[in-house]
DNA sequence: TATGAAAACGTAGTGATATAACCTATATAA
DNA sequence: TTATATAGGTTATATCACTACGTTTTCATA
């Protein structure tokens, strides 16, 4: 009983890793946390939702999900930018990514412990890179702030754009 | 000497304020006081920019680009996207406008003194206003947070959705 | 091991947001 | 007036995100 034609790449091309370098140690080690907070949520993490994990991991910036798409592509074949949605929505259901609404870009959470209410993202507008920061005294405040104006909070959207350490004095980064 | 065709709107339909209702007291004052902002800073309030800056003051939501093109569209003419962007553009630059990057869309800066470093905006899931809310605290434990790691800000963005005093114990709002 | 239900994914199309490129019109001042 | 800068018109396109629906895989249960 041969498969329809339309059908037959659902786990060919999915199966391979694109062309990528073999991960570095510390995304490895992050990739093998990722497996382990799976199992322990009880749900999946596929060849896709890893793959796309492991770009974010291994990228110094944030991604745009078309731009994992074209990443992640191999022989021509591309993602389809639904596919990289639902890995993407997966991953932050799960604690492991984060949307920069201020970029419409995605970031793994892998230097962002989860421990605080809030996380403040600073993402350098020289070299691109997005540190999270926090406090106890930041998320405090904020805290403060919304019960005192009577408001519960759902999701919360901190970013700050500007020049990091590395790329002050300059006017440009990126050397 | 004859127009050409296809430029002959120019000033015909943008000249008339749609089909708007006498705009309120409240956003009257507020249109008085960014006639006065402009005209000190040496910069256009120009027919275009003071009717997207009124429907913004008029409106208790946020307002999309393309929502606010529909509002102000006038027998079946409406502006282009690059118009209300434009316009757009202007009021944020001078500080009467501000964009919700969680939301692509808009809000007057009516109820926002403008005096604090630091204003997160409450974004009400229920019925859709939205509020500033800023505290001394607040913006002393950003400032704190972005000295510490040595992060040069150029624009912040603080968002929270949640649901305000009003449309809590629903599950909903909007009734 | 069969099989049914839920989850994951493929494919095509569309919706929603934002800007580029180029030209015309208006305002302001020399 | 005439030059220059600013603003706006028009068309097309770029960019980001999702709907709808069918197929495949997984996993628990019979
Ligand atoms: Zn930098
Ligand atoms: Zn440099
Ligand atoms: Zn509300
Ligand atoms: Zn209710």
């Amino acid at each position: 009983m041969p498969h329809t034609v339309s059908y037959k790449n659902y786990e060919h091309h999915t199966g391979t890793r694109a062309q990528a370098m073999a991960p570095s140690k510390e995304t490895a080690q992050a990739l093998a946390r990722a497996e382990t907070i799976c199992r322990a949520h009880g749900v999946r993490l596929t060849t896709i939702r890893r793959t796309v994990l492991e770009a974010l991991y291994s990228s110094q910036k944030p991604l745009g999900a078309y731009e994992l798409a074209d990443l992640l592509a191999s022989n021509a074949r591309r993602m389809a930018p639904i596919t990289v949605y639902r890995a993407l929505d997966f991953l932050i259901e799960q604690g492991l990514a984060h949307r920069l609404a201020s970029r419409n870009a995605y970031i793994s959470t892998l230097h962002d412990d989860g421990s605080q209410e809030a996380t403040a993202y600073l993402i350098c507008d020289g070299c691109g890179t997005v540190e999270p920061a926090s406090s106890a005294a930041f998320a405090g405040a904020l805290s403060d702030l919304l019960s005192r104006a009577d408001f519960e909070p759902r999701a919360k959207v901190l970013e700050v754009a500007g020049h990091c350490s590395r790329c002050q004095g300059h006017g440009h980064g990126r050397h």
